[in-house]
DNA sequence: ACGTGTTTAGCATTAT
DNA sequence: ATAATGCTAAACACGT
């Protein structure tokens, strides 16, 4: 419950669409990514006035995401389940925003049909992994579909490419993903699944005794893979943007958020 | 049943 | 005045 603040305009509406409401609480987040849930759960803690009619907003809320290519909807790592997609920006729309002010939206982020369909096929090919890894997990042979498609992940990092002025800061997440080169060339599930992990015994044991500086047991193969290829998106995502924060502003006439200052 | 996501439509507001 | 942008409603598909 996070207490009122000069910021929440109380019961006023805010003065920021539902797609800076929507930016403010992607990039808030240590990730740059939220599920749906979570981005009501930003606008609703922040601002008062959208804790009611949730039905209308919230509505509203989801036709922007979908309608609008500067949101871009990344599949779920299998090793977090949960409902619905992850959502992030893309970093192309950063400049959406007139000087990164979220007050005024400087132009619409239009993808062309290039762009999009290279961006969708490689989000397919996340999901159609995502699929491949999940049929591992559960012991079954992959369908000859998944085989296809998502048995192959080539990330393209062409659609997003953009050349970075300032050296870009490590994500957040770089300290919870393995560390190491990137991955070069396209890889496989079982190139991912392979060399990485020492696996000296298919099942270790089935005793207890894990390592006493461990608090968790080793993650099994699939999903060190899972966090490999998660990285090797984040790191596309964010290669090309602009400093990445978003900045609580306070000024004297009204607060807003801004990009960076 | 419900949350999530996509799409179309119509109207309002703002920018050029 | 026209185009661009924003808001709301609504129908529908999908998966759990």
């Amino acid at each position: 419950m996070p207490r009122p603040t000069r910021e929440s305009y109380g019961d006023q509406k805010p003065p920021f669409s539902y797609i800076a409401l929507t930016a403010m609480a992607i990039w808030s987040s240590p990730e740059r990514m939220l599920p749906l849930s979570e981005i009501y759960r930003f606008i609703t803690d922040r601002f008062p006035y959208y804790r009611r009619n949730t039905q209308r907003w919230q509505n509203s809320l989801r036709h922007n995401l979908s309608f609008n290519d500067c949101f871009v909807k990344v599949p779920r790592r299998p090793d977090r389940p949960g409902k619905g997609a992850y959502w992030t920006l893309h970093p192309q729309a950063f400049d959406m925003f007139e000087n990164g002010s979220l007050l005024r939206r400087r132009k619409r982020f239009k993808l062309h049909k290039g762009e999009k369909d290279s961006l969708n096929a490689e989000l397919a090919a996340l999901a159609s992994f995502n699929r491949a890894f999940l049929a591992r997990q559960a012991g079954a042979p992959p369908s000859a579909q998944s085989l296809a498609n998502g048995g192959l992940y080539t990330p393209t990092s062409t659609f997003m490419s953009r050349p970075s002025p300032e050296p870009v800061e490590a994500p957040d997440t770089a300290a919870l993903l393995p560390a190491g080169p990137r991955p070069r060339r396209a890889f496989t599930i079982d190139a991912l699944l392979e060399p990485e992990p020492r696996r000296s015994s298919p099942s270790p044991s089935p005793s207890l005794p894990l390592q006493p500086h461990c608090p968790l047991p080793l993650p099994p193969p699939y999903l060190l893979a899972a966090q490999r290829y998660h990285a090797e998106l984040l790191a596309s995502l964010q290669q090309s943007c602009l400093p990445p924060l978003w900045t609580w502003r306070d000024t004297s006439q009204f607060s807003h958020y801004t990009l960076n200052s």
